[in-house]
DNA sequence: CTGTTAGCGCCTTCAT
DNA sequence: ATGAAGGCGCTAACAG
């Protein structure tokens, strides 16, 4: 690393003063272009970088976002929602500064605490699944955005799946393919996602008028060993159904293990939909799992979006909460229903 | 945030100069322990928290370590990697400051200079498979740890999965299982990986006697379906093996198909063994893939201590370069071969 | 043992 | 359109 060059040397070296300089560089000021490429150009040749510490400390803009998340291993698809975070950051001469608190509410009051201390400009405050959170108190003040998290406050950006909808189009990709008699493996856990998805199961067949038969309906932990029980249930059925929409991939494997222990070929005598499209399941069963995608990737770059619009005051800065779609991704678990 | 409370109202409510402050809260100077208990209180009282710019700027101490990774998002245990790190980090005072490349190293340049501006403390290195390389420019002259990396460099600690060791105790556990014609499903990628899987293979065979036999070793891709084909080739063997060794749990995946597919259950008719440890596949499977687990987290805190240690300049600072040892995760996927 | 005094590198009035 | 000067909050000499 050696000597970095700051302000002063590309000062000297352009014949002009720090304070051109600085305007020069950051686009401030009133400064003549002649001067401003100039000045530039010598920066560039002399290899100049600016010191974030000092000028976050005089400026009070240190350009550090935190992202604080509760459980980042447990989760195979927590790398995107960082991604598009980190992404959309950098496009902001922003970076990340990461946080993880494994579900304690005092390690993550130590976290905050850090990037508290390190001046981060706001906070990502991450979920890796959809749920209701309370906001912890140190954030109170900090400009912050959540992250498939929701709360019952509307002065606060967040970004969550649209549950409802998610569910929404996967019956309806089964209701196309011809599907009447539609089972659902749900989950046991208290969260949004339960909730949402088995309403939109609901409403997907109260808008193709058929009713509603909780006979069809089995639910567990959103595993795979629980789901396989669980469609070992439904399949048992004298009457069962041709289809089944799963809460996740995992309990989607679940199904496909119940299906080949019935005798039972996907999809020839039984459809799957689920909602994850989490490849390393989705495209590894045979035959390939066709699943709703959940907008990681997206969740993450549009929390960064809305914090820097925020943080720079827009016009279009009140906060909104909002519900991002979750596209159908096409393998080979749906047919026609066996006659 | 309001304002925030700073070292000299602290000064001024316990009646001494922000010099005594610095170093009580620090423990630096020679300080009575009176004083500094004194202050200590009067600093929790006031609810002060340092200015990390500002200590960061004056004593070339950030606190940060910059974490680079390659593809977070596509590799399911990379959280562990990260948790591993922070960890690590959080018990050190320092925090993380994440940068990804998507293996795009114009894009990697660009994120180690933002971690260099912002004056990390050091970086960690980090690949999210074991792979060789070459260490970017903008790195010399930066304390760095290689992760789950290696290089030709020795004045650079890193860490690695012993490759060869997770081969052995994978082989070792089937043959004393009592198999003696074990497969291997390999993996065609030039990666440390390859070779060091195919060494243990060979090794431990040689170890209790037993030809190498090429047509027992069949490679392909390291994912489902290319296992799959490869598992389906040895197994139509007319002298088929009577356990198989995969390179990953994805593969085992295929393996766990092809035999389905051949009529063979596991573990009456064929063992398998593979590595990864990659739960959401290997608790999924039915039964249990009994696996090697790759010390992700444990890989991760190394790093930050490895670096923590060299920035201390401690005694033991001397760079290193070290394999770790990974364990068998027993499940049900091996028993007896059948007579 | 404790206090005084200089900056760290940059940005930001304010004056020119 | 450019420059001079002060200070962001803290720590590191050095004095006492």
């Amino acid at each position: 690393m050696s000597k970095r060059v700051g302000i002063r040397e590309v000062a000297a070296a352009a014949g002009v003063s720090v304070t051109t300089v600085s305007h020069s560089l950051s686009g401030g000021g009133q400064i003549s272009d002649a001067t401003r490429e100039r000045v530039r150009s010598v920066a560039e040749g002399l290899n100049y970088a600016p010191n974030r510490l000092a000028s976050g400390l005089r400026s009070k803009r240190s350009q550090i976002i935190g992202f604080v998340s509760d459980e980042i291993s447990t989760t195979p698809y927590a790398g995107n929602v960082l991604l598009g975070a980190q992404e959309a950051a950098a496009a902001n001469d922003q970076v990340l500064m990461v946080v993880n608190s494994n579900r304690n509410s005092r390690i993550e009051d130590r976290g905050i605490d850090a990037l508290l201390q390190h001046s981060v400009d706001g906070i990502i405050y991450a979920r890796m699944y959809h749920q209701a959170v309370k906001l912890p108190a140190a954030l109170s003040g900090v400009p912050t955005v959540l992250l498939d998290a929701s709360s019952d406050r509307t002065d606060l950006s967040s970004v969550v799946p649209d549950e409802e909808g998610a569910a929404l189009t996967a019956m309806e990709h089964l209701l196309a393919a011809g599907h009447r008699r539609i089972g659902y493996l749900g989950n046991i856990d208290e969260i949004p996602a339960t909730r949402g998805r088995l309403a939109g199961y609901r409403a997907a067949l109260a808008a193709h008028g058929i009713p509603f038969d909780e006979s069809l309906v089995t639910v567990g932990e959103s595993m795979t060993a629980p789901g396989r029980d669980a469609a070992s249930r439904v399949l048992a059925l004298a009457d069962r159904p041709t289809a089944l929409f799963c809460f996740n991939d995992r309990m989607a494997m679940g199904a496909y293990q119940a299906a080949h222990l019935a005798g039972l070929e996907i999809p020839r005598d039984l459809s799957i939909v689920s909602i994850d499209n989490f490849e390393v399941l989705a495209d590894a069963l045979l035959p390939g799992l066709t699943s709703i995608a959940l907008p990681h990737y997206e969740m993450g770059r549009w929390a960064i979006e809305r914090l820097a619009a925020e943080l720079a005051g827009e016009a279009d800065s009140a906060p909104q909460q909002i519900q991002m779609p979750c596209p159908l991704v096409l393998r080979q678990s749906v047919g026609p229903p066996p006659r």
